[in-house]
DNA sequence: TTGAAAGCGCTAACAT
DNA sequence: ATGTTAGCGCTTTCAA
């Protein structure tokens, strides 16, 4: 029977050390399974941890050992699947070690994300996953400060504040305006949210507009919005676009919610895909290959991403030496919306 | 200039004190906004800070305190909308207050989900937050043990292990089949993920089933998958279905992800909706609205019900009585898919 | 309004 | 293989 704390305050050590007659740094040893302990004293401290219900006080440990296990991530938005398999993917490679992710939603808001870094900060986290390139320049001056092990993830800079793991998302731009270009479009218009808030979205379209430049076209329409980007947003400014260009060959988005929306729009409406007009977008999720027209899309390694910054994080952590720039590529789908 | 560490080790409150040249325990007032410090003192210190670049060392503050500032929630998955609402309500109901939440994924999983409350209660929270409503019993025992509040969401239960918020499933699946009914529909089909795997789903299935029952009506078909949930099962396993039993009137749906995938199915094989067949579901999601035949559903307050447990910790943590089991309620959207 | 002393529960570093 | 000692950096409690 567990015997466990009605006493009102937590176990300690020493209660657990008392009941298996040795010490405390026995009972430590044992809970962080490092030195050398012999198997019959591990099994009884373990027996005794057990019976009492112990559990092990990280805050007392991470403040003696004056470093901590909590790996800070921060990543814009929970709301697009881009990010949450990003997490997985960190979560994967840090699987059976001692380091565990703490999550913080800057909200695409590069104050918020100086707050939530300052905030985890007070934590002492072992290392800082950030899944943004753009940063105030305060909040790098705090980062640095730390002195800990700092990946930037999914965006491809050439300068990261200290690892970065990414794809170049100009080129994934540049890779689909040529493309589509290869199949005959020549009219294109973009849809997809405010180019202030999704800076990865921006150099898509920078990229993909540089590349029809070059062949002497640009976007005959470009609309932007504020709204959050998702499914609604194509479903509600699809048809706007429309009415703003009717002449349109094809329309490149922002990322695959967006285009999914969109051909909802077109599907309801009644407009053919990709005869009356073709869609090309980015990001390579479920819904794209869902629907029943598939998009065309270039697709994001987000796992793979986030498990390698994680590897990183560990390496770094174990004083290896680190590649500090890592282009993960991505990889052109086609569909049949384009 | 922020002087701040590159001496190696991370500042510490002595030496902003030394810098104001107050005492340590004045620094503390300061940083807690606590107590009554003396407007140019506190000036003069936080001065001193913003120019040292301190940063509060909640590790040392949450052990000489012996309580910490955490909130420790924890979802099946980051997977679907649903949760990531929930997680958006927490958020909400903590903005402004020092507690934070620290998100942990279960996978679906009781024993990971044991794991998860071990690994969390180490950091010592000041609450648990748990989105389902069934525990190993181990689980429970240990959760006890820490004497803080408990929250379980999403689903409604009678005898919370603290407190719960949630509205109720069967009744969920109940108003959904009466809906049905009333419509006129009386050959029902089932297709959603394993019962083992999501609860709640399985306790809308049966009110569905016990309100048609009532009726003289059951299931002619039901296929429940282990796939993960989400469009792709619905995308993939309804020409299973359908292939199954082609006399269907009416298909409900484990949710709305599910139910999505299953349109794009249908829209792509030319199956007219709802004529040829009705579908409906459960969520209210986004994209349920945004497909080109809105899906009728029923909507639960996942937002709401993450603001709410937040809201009943934080007065649990003030000490005040708190209504232990709250129904949210849902409702029921009409979509044009039945 | 401010300060001094005594820990919070654990672990590093050094014995033995 | 195990024990002893001295903190980790802050807050509590009590005093001034």
């Amino acid at each position: 029977m567990a015997a466990n704390s009605k006493h009102g305050k937590p176990l300690t050590i020493e209660q657990v050390a008392a009941a298996a007659g040795v010490s405390t740094m026995t009972v430590s040893r044992v809970l962080r399974g490092t030195d050398n302990v012999a198997p019959e004293t591990r099994e009884k401290v373990k027996a005794c941890m057990d019976e009492l219900g112990y559990v092990h006080n990280k805050i007392a440990g991470a403040l003696a050992a004056s470093r901590g296990t909590q790996i800070a991530v921060i990543v814009p938005t929970l709301d697009s699947i881009v990010f949450t398999e990003l997490l997985a993917g960190i979560a994967a490679g840090l699987e059976n070690t001692v380091y565990q992710q703490v999550i913080g939603i800057s909200e695409y808001d590069k104050n918020r994300e100086l707050d939530m870094v300052r905030t985890m900060m007070g934590w002492r986290p072992a290392a800082f996953i950030l899944a943004s390139a753009r940063h105030l320049p305060k909040t790098v001056q705090v980062l640095q400060s730390s002195l800990c092990p700092i990946v930037e993830v999914m965006e491809l800079v050439r300068n990261p504040i200290d690892i970065c793991v990414g794809l170049d998302q100009r080129k994934a731009g540049r890779v689909m305006a040529k493309h589509l270009l290869d199949k005959g479009y020549k009219r294109f218009a973009y849809l997809g949210s405010d180019h202030s808030i999704d800076h990865a979205a921006s150099l898509r379209f920078k990229g993909f507009q540089n590349e029809i430049k070059k062949h002497a076209v640009d976007f005959i329409h470009k609309l932007t919005v504020t709204d959050q980007s998702g499914i609604s947003l194509g479903r509600n400014y699809m048809p706007q676009l429309l009415e703003q260009c009717r002449d349109v060959d094809v329309v490149y988005f922002s990322n695959d919610a967006v285009a999914a929306g969109a051909m909802m729009h077109c599907l309801a409406a009644g407009i053919e895909i990709p005869n009356d007009i073709a869609l090309a977008s980015f990001s390579g999720l479920e819904i794209a290959s869902a629907m029943p027209i598939p998009i065309t899309t270039v697709r994001s390694p987000r796992f793979e991403m986030g498990k390698l910054s994680a590897e990183r994080v560990l390496a770094r952590l174990l004083g290896e030496n680190v590649t500090r720039v890592t282009d993960t590529g991505f990889e052109l789908i086609e569909g049949a919306s384009a």
